[in-house]
DNA sequence: CAAATTCTGTACCCACAGTTAAAAAACTAC
DNA sequence: GTAGTTTTTTAACTGTGGGTACAGAATTTG
C-alpha cells in the first residue's frame, strides 16, 4: 500500500513508558521522546497524535504488565499468607532496586494528573479495583483453608492490602534502606 | 529603612501553597502565582527568588500545619484505638470533602519530584518519620494500657499505620464514595 | 528636604514546548 | 513505470515558561 514504518510502535510505547515513568508527564518534552524512541518528530506525531495520547498508551501498557505480574505472583501455589508476603516483598524489592526510585507509574500519574485528567483517574481507579479483587479472592481462599480467621471482613482486608501496596509505592520513593518497608510488610502479614 | 511591602509574604506563601497543591509543581506557572497572590512579577521574584524557592517555602508550611494537626488529633484524650480511628477518619473526610481531590501536597510532590529534588525527598522522608514516631508513641501507650497486645512490634505497627495514611492520601485522589476508605479504616483498626 | 533604600509595575528577553507543514522518499498495485 | 499512499526529514511557527531590567513610587534616616 504505502511506505512501511521503520520502527515498531509497540516498542516505542514501551520506551515512552520508561521516559514518562522517570520524568513524569509534564516534565517530559517531545524532544525527550524523540531522543528515547530514536525517531523524528514527524513520525512521533504522525503515529501517536499527541503527547497525551502517547502517554495514555504508555500508561495502559504499564497497567497491563503490572496487574499481570501481581496476579501471577498471587496465583502461585503455597500458603495464602506467604503469597501475600511474596507479592509485597516483590514490590519492595523492585522499588528499592531501582536506582531511579521511580515508584509506580500509575500512582505517580494519579498524583500529578488525576484532578485534571479523568481518563487517568479512571484508569487508576480500575487498577485499584482489579488489585482489590485479586486480594479479595485470595483472602476468601485463606478463610476457606482456615489460614485466615472467618471473622474478618474479606472485603475490608482486601481494601487494606491494596491500600498498603499503594502506600508502599509512594513511601518507597523516599526510602533507601529496606527496614521501613520490611516493617510494613511484617506488620501487614501479622495483621491478617 | 525603605519602602515597605504592600503584601504579607506569609499570606502569600499560603496562597502559593494552594496553587501548587491544586496544580502540582511543573504545571504551576509564574503567571498562576502572580494571579493567585495578587502581586506583580517583580514583587514575586524580588521576595521569593524563584519558583522553586517559593515552592519549598509552601511545602514546608504545609508540613508544619499538617503534622501539627495530626499530632493534635492523636493527643486527644480517649482510648488509643479511637484516637487512631479519629485521625484516619479525619484524613478520609478531608480528602473526600475536597471537591478538587488534591490529596496530600507532600505525597503529590514526592511522586512528582522526589527523584530529581533531594530537598523534597528529604522533607517527605522526615514527615513520614515524624508521623511514624507519633504513631509509635501512641501504640506504646496502648500496650501500656492493655488496649493493644504487647506481642505486636510497636515499630512495625507504627510503620503500618504511617503507610496506611500515605496510601489513603493517594487512593483518596481517585475515590469519590467513602466506602473504600471506610473499609480501609475498619480493617486497619481491626488489625491493631 | 535630600539621600538612601527597598518595593512595584511594565516591559522585555531567550529558550523551548508542543505541534504543524512541506517536501522528499519508500513502498504496493496496476 | 507511474499512480497512489504513507512515512520520514527538515524546517518552520506560535505561545508561553521562567526570569531580568529598569523606571518610578514609597518609605526611613539625617
Amino acid at each position: 500500500m504505502a511506505r512501511p514504518k521503520e520502527f515498531d510502535p509497540e516498542t516505542a510505547v514501551n520506551q515512552a513508558m520508561e521516559v514518562f515513568w522517570r520524568k513524569g508527564y509534564a516534565a517530559t518534552t517531545p524532544q525527550d521522546l524523540v531522543d528515547a524512541l530514536s525517531i523524528g518528530k514527524g513520525s512521533l506525531y504522525n503515529t501517536f497524535g499527541s503527547k497525551r495520547e502517547l502517554f495514555l498508551r504508555a500508561l495502559r501498557r504499564y497497567r497491563d504488565t503490572q496487574t499481570a505480574a501481581l496476579v501471577e505472583t498471587l496465583e502461585q501455589p503455597g500458603p495464602v499468607k506467604e503469597r501475600v508476603r511474596a507479592a509485597l516483598t516483590a514490590i519492595a524489592e523492585t522499588d528499592l532496586a531501582d536506582p531511579d526510585h521511580r515508584g509506580c507509574l500509575a500512582m505517580n500519574s494519579t498524583a500529578e494528573l488525576a484532578r485534571t485528567d479523568k481518563e487517568v483517574a479512571d484508569l487508576s481507579r480500575r487498577m485499584l479495583d482489579v488489585t482489590e479483587d485479586a486480594f479479595h479472592a485470595l483472602i476468601a481462599e485463606g478463610q476457606r483453608t482456615g489460614e485466615i480467621s472467618p471473622d474478618r471482613d474479606p472485603a475490608a482486608l482486601a481494601a487494606l492490602l491494596t491500600n498498603t501496596v499503594a502506600g508502599m509505592r509512594i513511601v518507597g520513593r523516599v526510602t533507601e534502606t529496606p527496614d521501613r518497608l520490611t516493617r510494613i510488610i511484617d506488620a501487614t502479614i501479622d495483621s491478617l
